[in-house]
DNA sequence: GGAATGCTTCGACTATGGTCGAACTATGAA
DNA sequence: TTCATAGTTCGACCATAGTCGAAGCATTCC
């Protein structure tokens, strides 16, 4: 069963420090979980047979990253469900109110600011929500072309194009998918925010944040 | 960590089978995980306790369910990504059909009909339901009075009128208390059924089944 | 009243699996 | 070559917690 594996303080560790996107190595996952490098290995090991994770060896480095989508997807509702249940777990520090305000979530933009942007596409009717679907309309497409996107080369790809994600802090839905992920690229492209080291967090700038804000009326 | 909780497989058993959305009784679930009363008991503590599900006593059973919606996406999702399909057997209730249809609760109507008749007084706007507690409205009481209850001699009782029961083969709420009882009463008087000797079955009359349903349309 | 059922608590047993030390392989650098 | 770093495998230890038997409580049935 693979909530067993999820289970595991350790392996809960390591998971959440893949969950900022970033591939880390077996060590920096150990030093993450608090763990000695052989114990790691064994559960990444057990992960990788799992399919919850994924490995690309490059040198005498072995990159692990979440298998895909899904799995942050998971892992994201677990956090949720867990923080509603009062049952968060501890490293609760200063960036706290930072995550809750926008953080990524494995690539795409979470927190208030990735609902912020939900809304504002589905308010503007850039976007149409059926249940747990979401469609870009036609008057979305013209709008995420002129924000810089290049969506024709994001409909070649296999992955969904819009996916709906239910975010951790806010309870609330927001949008992952490729477009998702492009529309966080663009932000980073634009000067408008960028990634903390070793955390989650994504600071906007000042003028960033009001470009943000204006782009993404509600 | 809430993900140890759903780890563990006897737990993972007992999720799954309340993923049916019914409402499922310690022994059942012990017999779903198979293992012992007393470990289930033990597990159901844990699980109580994580907010993840959630209890109702009703006589000598303990009816467990999911605590919300929430509880079972995660639950969805998780099987979902474990793409383990889901073969949830549900033991549903008494295996005599006319136990399952109609029988006495106690001293108030349960079974199919028994829902029948909550479910339409509610429909009707004649009781208001509050999570476990239910209130008669004003037009409520003038349609039992109009059905031959002598409501006022009810009230006089220091027995709670309306009280809601959870069904054991339908696992869905019906009517309970005092009124529960009189409605049954008057069921009797007016010959629409009557008591199986040496059994809880209560059996219609072909008319009586006929205007049992008019009456409690939904 | 007594019998039967549903469930819990207590205590003891046990097995799973997480943990680390030590030794090993593999890649890269000097 | 030699050394250093990254990671793995092996073996042993041991704590957690899942398990059940026995006994007890609560409720309903007859």
């Amino acid at each position: 069963m693979i909530g067993a594996l999820i289970g595991d303080p350790a392996r809960a560790n390591m998971l959440t420090a893949l969950m900022s996107g970033k591939a880390l190595t077996a060590s920096e996952l150990a030093a993450e979980a608090g763990i000695t490098p052989q114990t790691a290995s064994s559960h990444l090991s057990k992960l990788e047979a799992a399919n919850l994770t994924r490995q690309r060896k490059q040198g005498r480095h072995r990159y692990i990253s979440l298998a895909n989508d899904d799995v942050g997807g998971v892992l994201e509702a677990l956090m949720g469900l867990a923080a509603k249940c009062g049952h968060v777990r501890a490293r609760t520090g200063p960036r706290d109110p930072a995550l809750r305000r926008a953080r990524v979530c494995y690539n795409h933009l979470a927190g208030e600011l990735g609902v912020r942007l939900h809304d504002s596409l589905k308010a503007n009717g850039f976007v149409r929500e059926e249940g747990e679907d979401i469609d870009l309309t036609d008057r979305g497409a013209a709008f995420v072309r002129e924000f810089g996107i290049d969506l024709d080369a994001l409909s070649t790809l296999r992955r969904p194009l819009c996916l709906s994600c239910l975010d951790w802090s806010a309870r609330r839905t927001h949008l992952a998918g490729s477009l998702g992920t492009a529309l966080l690229d663009r932000i980073y492209t634009l000067g408008w925010a960028r990634r903390e080291e070793n955390s989650r967090v994504i600071s906007f700038n000042r003028k960033g944040e009001q470009d943000f804000l204006k782009t993404f009326a509600v």
